[in-house]
Order: structure tokens, then C-alpha cells, then sequence
DNA sequence: TTAGGGTTAG
């Protein structure tokens, strides 16, 4: 029994930290740099499970032995529902269909007539004449209309446009605007880099006490493109009255999860600090935000101490925070500590599902340590957590980048008997897969095949093997590809970048 | 919008 299993949450969560010992690091990198002997994270216990050695690679990464076994619980699971009849039939279900009808028909003849606004024609005065009912449901429609049609030619009108109709539905009788419209209008502006016009809307609904909401937050955050504006939007959020989170922490936890979404990890930091400054304490959503930033941005050291620290406050690590361990721990070639993980999870009751087997393989598979991914692989189908198409893209992704690509197709093999379908990104690896091992013909038709089996490929797949069939010496292929793409009418506003091609 | 997994050339 591991330490720390059926204990209460404190002192589970605190023999999890110890277990992921801080003064060690979760990635082999660290200590390659630093030139010392590394030792796995996870503790010597009762078992003798430990001690992973440097360089030691496969399932002996950690001294594994064959005793050590995954414990899940049995194959099972809740019994299947039948009462799913799909389609809500319930009545007035058509009446709303309609209602929805006629606001997108009201909304198409509003576009058309925003479209012909200019000299000799006010639109403002043809939608006086029309009187539509401006619901916020009209506004949506009409503003995503344009919002979808936002291109390098009309990105200066289109906003003007969207405006100048967002003050007209705001003059009408028996109509206000909410924080949503205000959200898409800025979105309009957005699209355009309208950034100051979009600050305005901002002070304007900070004006009329309107909510702002983690949307508005995102749209601001995505447009400010410098460090310190950004730091006064969040600050400018914190203070704002009008940013409803209770209690207080869930407003810095709002922030914390938009800056995750767009990747902004030193902001991150800078918002955690200030949280804590300010005296709101974090919960584990925070911590688990604040963990992945360190873990990205590199920092292991801090990454183990929130860890611990989440521990002695009495939190509990979550589906999130195990799946960031276990990745960490596969990244870092940590087979066997991530089988405790694995164990320890199931004994605490968090029981892994297929994205933390996913997650870990993905780490593992990234480190290199194919024998590991194999072997968590095949022990999940054992306790029946069935792959989907993610996981077996990350074996097949693993399995191409080290040059195994016989392997590589025999998972892809099996995902179809088990009826799993390969998607883009399966495609994908499996065309560079078939690239790598120089089968161009065979990567040609892939690339065929998935398009009869409805996956469009993307430019980059194209790109990719064109470049590939060059540097290989093969032109006239390479000039097939591209073919084959501009027949299908598939990306020929890139069709440039292919240096040295010329349509027939 | 208070979360969760994957590909990519130049």
C-alpha cells in the first residue's frame, strides 16, 4: 500500500507532495544540466518502489520490475442508458424552431441593408422603416453575420458598420444592450484591430454599471499586445466593481484560466502574486493553474512547492492537477513513479480515465520511452479504459518521431478493428510516419485516403510533404501534390508559398 | 468560458 492511501484529505494530499519529492525534479533535463545523479521523485517505501537511475531507459527507467502492477479497479463501469432518444421532441420545441427562423431571416435582410450603406443610401433610415424587433437574440445573429464575413478588404468598414448598428438597436424603444452584444461588437473589433475602438466600448460599459464578464476580459487581453497594458487590465479588472465573481478568489481564478487559455505564463505569475499579495487565498483550480504555468515556463522548483503547499493548505489534487503530474512525469521519463501515480490515484478513489493514460504516454512518448508507452498502453485496454482516437495518435506520434514506423501502422491498424477513426492529426502523423521512412508513394495516397474518408487535409499536410518530396530530390512529385491540391480547389490563396510552382 | 489529452513546413 502506498503511503498515504484512505488517509484523510490533509494528510493524503501532504503524502503526495512528499511523495514528489520538491528538492527533485519531475524532468530528467534539469538534472542533465546540472551533472548530478538523479533520483526518481517518488519516495522509498514500505514496497521498494523507487529509485530510477539516469539514463536508465524503457521500464527499467525507475526500477521497474514485473511485481509492480497497475492496480485499476475491475472493468465495468455504470450500466449503460437506453432512454437516449436524441432529439428533444418536447412541445413548443417547433414554435421556438420558428421564432429562431424568422430571426435569422430578420437578420439576413438587416445585414443587406448594413451592406448598402454609403453615399445615397442610409441604412439607419431603412431600418427605421423596417422596424425590426431588437431582441438581443436579433443582435447576435446580425452581428455574427458580420463577424463571420470580416476579410483583409472590408476589416475597416465592417466595424463601422457593426457600430453604427449596435447605436441604432440601442436607441430603440424597449431594448437594452447586454454585456453579450457588447462582447461581440468588441469581437467585430477585434477581427479588425480595432483595439482603442474596443477600450471604448469597454469605459463605455463600465459607464452604465454593465457586468464584464471573463468574455470581455478574453477579447481585451487577446488585443493588448503589450506586457504592461495588460497588466493594467487586469488590474483595472480586479478593482472593477462591475466584475461579479464571489467570493473574490473566483474573479482571479476567472483571469488565471483566460491567461491559461492564451498561453500568457509569466502573466500568470504576475496575477498569482498579486492574488496572494492581496490576501485571496487560491483553490485548486488556482493552484493547478499556476502549476501548469510553472511547469511550461520551466520552473519545476516552484512547480513542487505549490504542489507541497497545496498539500499543507488542505487541498486536494484533482483529475487536473493528476493529469499535469502524470505528464510531467512521463516528459520526464519517469515510468514508475508514474505507475505509483497511477496506483495511488485508484486508491485515493480519483480513478484514471483514458486522458490521464493519454497524457502520460504523450510525456513518455515525448521523452522517448517507447517500451513504457507501450506498456501503459496495453495495460489500460487490460483494465478496460478503451483508447479513442487521441491516445492512439499519441502512440503513433510517439512511434513516428523515433523512426518506428511499423509500429506506428500496426496501432494504426488496430484502431480501425477496434472502430476508432483516424482522424487529422492520426492522418497526419501516419503521412510524416510514411515520409520519415522515405514511402512517398504511400504517403501520396494516404494523403488521398483520407480525403475519401471525409478528413480535409490541412495546408501544413501539404506543405509538409512537398517539402519532404523536394529535399528528397523528387520535384515532379512535389509538383503532383500540388496539383492534387489545387484540383480539389484546397488552399489556393497559399498556393505562393510553394516557391518555384507554376499552374498549368 | 471556472478547466482536462494529440499533428504541422519554412
Amino acid at each position: 500500500m502506498i503511503p498515504g492511501a484512505h488517509l484523510p484529505p490533509l494528510r493524503a494530499a501532504r503524502a503526495l507532495s512528499a511523495r514528489l519529492c520538491p528538492s527533485q525534479h519531475l524532468c530528467s533535463e534539469g538534472s542533465r544540466n546540472g551533472g548530478e545523479s538523479r533520483r526518481d521523485t517518488l519516495q522509498s517505501n514500505g514496497d521498494g518502489i523507487l529509485e530510477g537511475e539516469e539514463e536508465v531507459k524503457g521500464l527499467d527507467a525507475g526500477h521497474f520490475r514485473p511485481e509492480m502492477l497497475l492496480r485499476l479497479p475491475p472493468p465495468g463501469g455504470p450500466p449503460e442508458s437506453d432512454d437516449d432518444d436524441g432529439e428533444d421532441l418536447s412541445p413548443g420545441h417547433g414554435s421556438r424552431r420558428w421564432f429562431f427562423e424568422d430571426v435569422r431571416l430578420e437578420a439576413d435582410r438587416i445585414f443587406r441593408i448594413l451592406l448598402q450603406d454609403g453615399p445615397g443610401f442610409s441604412a439607419r433610415q431603412a431600418l427605421d422603416e423596417m422596424r425590426p424587433k431588437v431582441s438581443i437574440k436579433l443582435m447576435r445573429e446580425v452581428l455574427f453575420r458580420i463577424l463571420v464575413s470580416v476579410d483583409s478588404v472590408n476589416r475597416e468598414r465592417y466595424p463601422k458598420l457593426a457600430y453604427r448598428f449596435f447605436v441604432w438597436a440601442g436607441q430603440q424603444e424597449g431594448y437594452r444592450h447586454n454585456t453579450s452584444t457588447y462582447n461581440l461588437v468588441m469581437k467585430v473589433f477585434a477581427q479588425c484591430g480595432e483595439v482603442k475602438a474596443m477600450w471604448r466600448l469597454f469605459e463605455e460599459m463600465a459607464e452604465k454599471g454593465l457586468p464584464v464578464s471573463a468574455r470581455t476580459f478574453h477579447l481585451l487581453i487577446c488585443a493588448s499586445g503589450q506586457v504592461g497594458l495588460r497588466r493594467r487590465l487586469v488590474e483595472r479588472f480586479i478593482k472593477s466593481s462591475t466584475f461579479r465573481y464571489r467570493p473574490f478568489r473566483n474573479a482571479f481564478n476567472a483571469i488565471l484560466h483566460t491567461l491559461l487559455t492564451i498561453e500568457q505564463y509569466s502573466l500568470i505569475e504576475w496575477v498569482h502574486q498579486k492574488m496572494i499579495f492581496e490576501g485571496h487565498s487560491p483553490d485548486v483550480l488556482t493552484y493547478n493553474i499556476v502549476m501548469r504555468a510553472k511547469y511550461m515556463l520551466g520552473k519545476l522548483d516552484q512547480f513542487h512547492r505549490l504542489l507541497d503547499e497545496m498539500g499543507k493548505n488542505e487541498l486536494m489534487p484533482d483529475l487536473h492537477t493528476y493529469n499535469l503530474l502524470l505528464h510531467a512525469l512521463g516528459k520526464g521519463d519517469k515510468p514508475l513513479a508514474a505507475l505509483n501515480l497511477l496506483n495511488y490515484m485508484s486508491d485515493v478513489g480519483c480513478v484514471p480515465n483514458v486522458l490521464h493514460f493519454t497524457n502520460l504516454i504523450d510525456g513518455l512518448g515525448r521523452a522517448g520511452n517507447l517500451e513504457a508507452c507501450k506498456y501503459f498502453f496495453d495495460e489500460m485496454v487490460k483494465k478496460g479504459c478503451e483508447p479513442d482516437v487521441v491516445c492512439y495518435t499519441v502512440v503513433i506520434a510517439s512511434y513516428v518521431a523515433a523512426g518506428e514506423f511499423e509500429e506506428a501502422q500496426r496501432y494504426f491498424d488496430d484502431m480501425l478493428v477496434r472502430g476508432q477513426l483516424p482522424n487529422v492529426y492520426t492522418y497526419n502523423s501516419m503521412i510524416r510516419g510514411l515520409c520519415t521512412a522515405g514511402e512517398f508513394d504511400k504517403a501520396f495516397s494516404m494523403l488521398k485516403e483520407m480525403e475519401s474518408h471525409g478528413c480535409t487535409p490541412n495546408f501544413s499536410v501539404y506543405s509538409s510533404l512537398v517539402s519532404r518530396l523536394r529535399n528528397a530530390g523528387k520535384d515532379s512529385q512535389a509538383n503532383t501534390v500540388i496539383k492534387y491540391m489545387t484540383d480539389k480547389g484546397h488552399y489556393l490563396h497559399l498556393l505562393s508559398r510553394f516557391e518555384g510552382y507554376e499552374r498549368c
